[in-house]
DNA sequence: ACCCAGGTGGCCC
DNA sequence: GGGCCACATGGG
């Protein structure tokens, strides 16, 4: 049994994802920072907020006052922690490149660097960043993978290293794999992997045994 | 009235 | 390396 099966099985059931939704790269780094911990419905009131003045825009957010930010990001919760790192980093990509393309032209590991040392970027952050905005070849992992590997028996509590070291072993090194596969995490888990455990409404129940030891 | 959401940084040991 | 806390809105 290897992860790719699993990857099957959840897209029978669920289907193609289409992730990220987004028009641009820059709306991809907006979103990422304001979804932490954070339900996106309300992310897309605040993108919402942020589209209708025109403030997706590296210069504008840049240079736009943090209680402005703040006030248009408010739906997406830790506003004033989220306004002033979303300034920072936005200052930070406008000061030093050309463009976003020009970022992203760096090889992963350097701009995965690059993106930790940012306040506001952890690793689940960079590594969205960097797979749907920059087509960077690496897995995301986030709390709904680790729950559903958890409950699947296949791992325990390891680290986010770890986990994604596992996935990048195994998986065939494919964009839209890697996209589509951390997008069928999210919502299968939104569905049947909720924190207090209720597996026996998930249909994945009867794969348990199954992947046990075997991935 | 809880609990949870596509985390992160700071502080502690 | 981990464990705990603040950060805050909106939906179930």
């Amino acid at each position: 049994m290897r992860f790719i099966t699993l990857y099957n099985i959840l897209l029978k059931k669920y289907g193609k994802q289409g992730w990220w939704p987004a028009e641009t790269r820059l709306e991809v780094i907006v979103g990422a920072i304001l979804t932490q911990n954070t339900a996106w419905r309300n992310v897309e009131k605040s993108i919402n907020n942020l589209k209708k003045e025109k403030m997706i825009d590296l210069k504008k957010l840049a240079e736009a006052p943090e209680k402005r930010i703040a006030f248009l990001i408010k739906p997406a919760g830790f506003f004033n922690q989220k306004a002033k790192r979303l300034k920072k980093i936005c200052k930070y990509l406008e000061e030093n490149y050309v463009d976003l393309n020009a970022f992203f032209k760096k090889p992963t590991k350097t701009l995965r660097k690059e993106l930790l040392a940012l306040k506001g970027i952890g690793p689940e952050t960079a590594d969205s960043i960097l797979l749907y905005a920059g087509n960077h070849l690496i897995f995301v992992v986030d709390a709904y993978t680790k729950r559903i590997l958890e409950r699947l028996g296949i791992t325990e509590q390891e680290n986010y290293e770890k986990i994604q070291e596992m996935f990048h072993e195994q998986l065939p090194r494919r964009l839209e794999v890697f996209k589509e596969f951390h997008a069928l995490f999210v919502e299968h888990a939104k569905k049947y992997c909720k924190k207090k455990p209720l597996c026996s409404k998930c249909f994945l129940n009867k794969e348990c045994e199954y992947f046990k030891g075997n991935i």
